[in-house]
DNA sequence: GCCAAAACGGAACAGCGTTCCGTATCGTTT
DNA sequence: AAACGATACGGAACGCTGTTCCGTTTTGGC
């Protein structure tokens, strides 16, 4: 989708060294930045942490998104190819979608201010909601359809919905010692259940 | 909270007429902004709207919270003072838990952004935070607790979790066709039951 | 009609993401 | 080694926020 499919690696040769030290430099000022001040950590900073200028941030990294996509993409990956693994060693479809999802919750929880941007209906950050519906939602609907199929869960809920759901749930749970986000998912899940 | 507590109604004798009309010139042309482009409607619109100087929006209504409140204001009381009458009315507690959230979640999904602006934990939406929690977070209490007394319930989440979660689950649910929020909050408030 | 008190309007400020372009560096070619 | 075109750099500038501030205007009791 853009340039920075493989974050600074050795895949692209054809640039110049400067340009590849750059954005590695950046990736890690990007990274230092979330982790210190969430993911709307200020361009300007993430660029000063590094020691650059803003038109070299925006060159190797379009839009903010990007920049994100660039950071996170190696555990958004982790958490889909844990999809199959899950689903062959529980017990049941449900207990492994109910094992998938807190993965992905410990996941956006951990990282200050992800789900709300993940969510943020604010263009600009389309890429970065692309991203991860395309590498996370066909693993969560091929564990909702096992589920499905075992007959362990409603039918009226689709993966897309549910991700969403679960996404929104993780919102400001990092800042608000009083609300438990991995619970509430938990009731979430168990919602998901046949009504008796 | 604010000088803002009653609308624009002629409460507030003491002031200037000029003063109390352009109030309430405000409060029309922000509801309009509102309904037009969502509660992110910038200020410049909603003073432009009422043909009035930012200076003067900013006198009657210190902060954007202040203007969100006072347009909604009425809705949230009716919200919350549903709430005993359908616990009286409804055949169960959980029932009537079921029908104040459906009722809360209407009035989110409707206004546009507004979930979004409830969850955001940018300061200067404190004070709006602050008078729904105020408001709706004992109703939501007391419903909780009639359901958890007749047993129909877990006891391991709160109001707070609960209604922020409900809220949480409202974000995007208007610019967004493919996700269901309030069959997502049914879901939720069906996984409340005890676990079988 | 006078005049303080009250309210108004909008320029100005701070902070954001993003764009743009003159300048500096790189790496190849002579 | 020198020269030169392609590439990349830096940061001022733009457009957009919400908010503050203060010179000017309006109001309403005397």
């Amino acid at each position: 989708m853009n340039q920075s499919d493989e974050g600074a690696g050795p895949g692209d040769r054809s640039r110049r060294k400067d340009a590849r030290r750059n954005k590695e430099t950046l990736l890690e000022a990007a990274v230092a930045a979330f982790l210190a001040s969430g993911v709307n950590a200020p361009v300007r900073d993430i660029a000063s942490r590094a020691g650059v200028g803003l038109g070299t941030l925006y060159r190797h990294f379009p839009t903010r998104a990007d920049l994100i996509i660039a950071v996170y993409r190696h555990q958004v990956d982790a958490c889909a190819e844990a999809g199959p693994a899950l689903l062959a060693a529980a017990a049941t479809p449900h207990a492994a979608l109910r094992q998938w999802i807190d993965l992905f919750v410990d996941f956006l929880v951990t990282k200050h201010g992800l789900a709300a941007v993940l969510r943020s209906d604010d263009s600009g950050f389309e890429g970065l909601h692309t991203y991860f519906l395309d590498r996370l939602l066909p693993v969560c609907a091929e564990l909702l359809d096992a589920a499905i199929s075992a007959r362990e869960i409603r039918t009226d809920i689709d993966a897309l919905t549910l991700m969403r759901g679960v996404g929104n749930l993780c919102i400001g749970a990092e800042s608000d010692p009083g609300y438990d986000a991995r619970r509430l998912v938990g009731v979430l899940v168990d919602g998901l259940r046949h009504p008796r």
